[in-house]
DNA sequence: TTTATTATTTGGTAGTACCATTCACCTGCT
DNA sequence: AGCAGGTGAATGGTACTACCAAATAATAAA
């Protein structure tokens, strides 16, 4: 009942965008929590005066924006939902295609945060937790002894043990931040896979640095941290050698 | 004209989705470069064999993403145009809102991304963007001349100077980073400028931190970066007690 | 009680009409 | 010729109506 009168007509040039803000502004001060929905697009049409249009491409940016989904039939409508960390990574992924970030760029800021997370990962996870990560490596391990290793998997593990240590650094915004650049790079990251020395070596690292920090040697793990990089960085390089002689299928 | 026949009809459930891929794909792909326009609604409506109301759906959500933006009249039309860090930052920024971050975390972050980016910004920045950060410092020491002193020139010079130092990283994506976060965070921001005392120290840090970047002494500079989170982070404290010790106000 | 049918709600789509804005073009005056 | 002002066309923005499809609720039938 509390959203029947929050909303004013507001008629003016850009109406649409107009109403988007207001809804946003409706979800954002918790006017519409969380699993709740918004009026119907046809009562929203008579609060806020306008076409049924106008309401729906406002709608239609929230979906964009990740803070509304919406349902068809009888008690269907916009459900306020929590934002979650793909849509933001769906929009940083976008940025970095449109921008051409090179890939050395990420590899240098992953390693960056990589080295903090360690660290903090280190002082303030349990030692469950740690050894939890140990078993994620070994994991890993296991997926490597394949013939042939399943790629998919190695990336998919590899793309778990960099968020379950960014979970243990015990700041959520080292983990969102991880989530979003891996979404943003995932595409290289599979890339990387294709060499199997790459592979294996990067494999071995991850569980290197998992006993050091299992450990509680930060020393030892931001060496096996700046080893990973390094693989990391020269097999980049090596790739970027080998698109550049081969210019063939492009556009 | 090769923008003509390169859309499929593609009439399914969710249209608008569909035609929204689409164009995405043409943009991202290249099809229609920065600076073009797509054809126009009508004309788009026709090609998709659909209502105009789905195309304006479509070309919000691309609104959204930031990939183009639109104007109106001849000539008019949805032009595209390339992703702005502040799109993606409003993302990330919506999110952390949603998520209710605690301010200490955001501190931390900052100092660890700080820290990295001096380092950086050392090695790489040219002599004379070094001079200008510090230019950029001396601003905020006149504005701190005023009595009183203007707390938004000083945010906002402050929020200046994160994102020239970051750029000096030489890395698009520290200034992503920066930039998201200052999006999300203003307000914190903006009531430890109210503070007279923490204000002072900050702007004097914060010149110090630029004559130390431009001395190219990373270790000082980050001796200065320390002092100032350590400050911003006795600020966040002092402030929180205050609020648990105050508890009006809320909804 | 269970199942099948019907009605209702609600988002999704199509189409039309009209308005406001912007630009290209043309007219007419100087 | 050159400039001022008007005119018209293109285009996004809005309103409205009608209908479809899906999902739920209410009802009837077994």
């Amino acid at each position: 009942m509390s959203a029947q009168s929050i909303f004013a007509p507001a008629q003016i040039g850009r109406a649409g965008e107009d109403i988007a803000m207001q809804l946003e502004a409706a979800i954002l001060g918790e006017k519409i929590l969380p699993g709740e929905r918004l009026p119907s697009e046809r009562e929203l049409q008579t609060q806020f005066q306008c076409g049924r249009g106008v309401i729906r491409e406002a709608i239609r940016a929230l979906k964009q924006k990740g803070l509304v989904e919406t349902r068809k039939g009888a008690k269907g409508g916009a459900y306020v939902k929590n934002i979650e960390m793909t849509n933001v990574g769906e929009s940083l992924a976008l940025f970095l295609k449109q921008q051409r970030v090179a890939p050395g760029h990420i590899v240098e800021f992953r390693e960056s945060i990589d080295r903090v997370i360690v660290v903090l990962a280190i002082a303030r996870a349990s030692a469950a937790e740690k050894q939890a990560l140990v078993a994620e490596t070994e994991k890993l391990l296991e997926i490597l002894k394949g013939e042939p290793p399943d790629r998919d998997s190695l990336a998919r593990q590899d793309q778990i043990l960099n968020i379950s240590l960014a979970k243990m650094s015990g700041n959520p915004i080292f983990e969102w931040v991880m989530t979003a650049i891996q979404q943003g790079f995932s595409s290289h990251d599979y890339a990387l896979y294709d060499d199997p020395e790459y592979c294996r070596k990067t494999v071995e690292n991850w569980y290197v640095t998992a006993l050091r920090i299992a450990e509680n040697d930060p020393m030892k793990a931001l060496n096996s941290i700046s080893a990973h990089y390094g693989l990391l960085h020269r097999c980049v390089e090596k790739q970027k050698a080998e698109a550049e002689s081969i210019p063939s299928d492009g556009g």
